[in-house]
DNA sequence: GCTTTTTACACCCTTACGTCA
DNA sequence: ACTGACGTAAGGGTGTAAAAA
């Protein structure tokens, strides 16, 4: 089955140490370690998934129970009193197109008009009685049935689709759109978390950043600093030819110079500075 | 076997409605 | 009662992969 943009996502992992390692940058399609503590749900899951998990789906919805219209009105009743149910709207219906294929969306529409405690024919007359959008609020029942499905995988089949809506008494349509706007707040909530993670990251670059300034501006006075310049040990880090960008084995610490260049032994005729940063 | 068209689905952006402070 | 902010259901556009022609 097709992978969605998102299934390419960027996610960025910066690893601090204590001993000022290199940062790493793990540039991978799948959420890093830390973020993906936060994440809620997986992401990779397909569709596609094999028969058995369409089998698991459906063992706990039964779809061949008929979506109960009653116990819909007791809580749409109770639990969301001001539920506006019209699933009668502007525009070409994807369940329309459903149906060349399934079929069964037009059974489950008509289970929705009924449930309406507020409709009233002054609505009806104010938005036309018809082609106008009315919004639906679905109640706390059927919201809690529909996360525990989205836990358990974040897309549906056609089937699994179908299965849900008929427990729900909603249309197919209203169970994909649900998926498809949790799904976007998933995300959403997720380039938060992110967002909020790489924030604390480029504090600490910033923190260590200037950090090294301030060291290599203190490297620099001392060089300069002929009392201490005699006094210094070669630089035992950061030894690389800038010539050829070679790295130099470790430096001889009996040696009492800087003067005493790896590089000559290596070959090279001129020694660099690694306090003076390359022009 | 290859190309084009169709179909189904996902995502994104946006709109509009319901709720609440 | 009014209003603005916010959450969210739903519409429409677009991209993509698989199937069909």
């Amino acid at each position: 089955m097709m992978m969605g943009k998102e299934d390419l996502g960027l996610s960025l992992s910066l690893g601090f140490s204590q001993n000022h390692h290199p940062l790493q940058l793990n540039l991978k399609p799948i959420s890093s370690p830390i973020l993906s503590n936060l994440q809620m749900f997986p992401w990779n899951q397909t569709v596609s998934s094999p028969d058995h998990q369409n089998q698991q789906f459906l063992r706990k919805i039964d779809v061949n129970s008929l979506p109960s219209t009653v116990d819909l009105e007791e809580e749409t009743g109770v639990s969301s009193p001001n539920s506006t149910i019209s699933s009668t709207v502007s525009g070409k219906r994807r369940s329309e197109r459903e149906g060349t294929s399934g079929g069964a969306g037009d059974d489950l529409d008509i289970t929705l008009d009924r449930s309406s405690s507020r409709g009233t024919s002054d609505e009806e007359e104010e938005y036309g009685g018809e082609a106008c959008r009315k919004k639906l609020r679905l109640s706390k029942d059927q919201s809690a049935v529909l996360e525990d499905t989205f836990k358990e995988h974040n897309t549906l089949n056609p089937k699994q689709k179908l299965a849900l809506a008929k427990k729900l008494g909603l249309t197919a349509r209203q169970v994909e759109v649900w998926f498809q706007n949790r799904r976007a707040r998933t995300k959403l909530k997720q380039t938060e978390v992110d967002c909020e993670y790489l924030k604390r990251c480029v504090e600490k670059l910033t923190e260590e950043n200037q950090r090294l300034e301030k060291e290599a501006a203190e490297l620099r006075a001392l060089k300069l600093s002929p009392r201490f310049y005699g006094q210094m040990s070669p630089p035992t880090t950061l030894l690389m030819c800038p010539s050829c960008e070679r790295v130099a084995g470790p430096s001889n610490h009996n040696q009492p110079t800087v003067s005493l260049s790896p590089w000559l032994q290596m070959g090279h005729g001129s020694t660099f500075d690694v306090t003076r940063p390359r022009s």
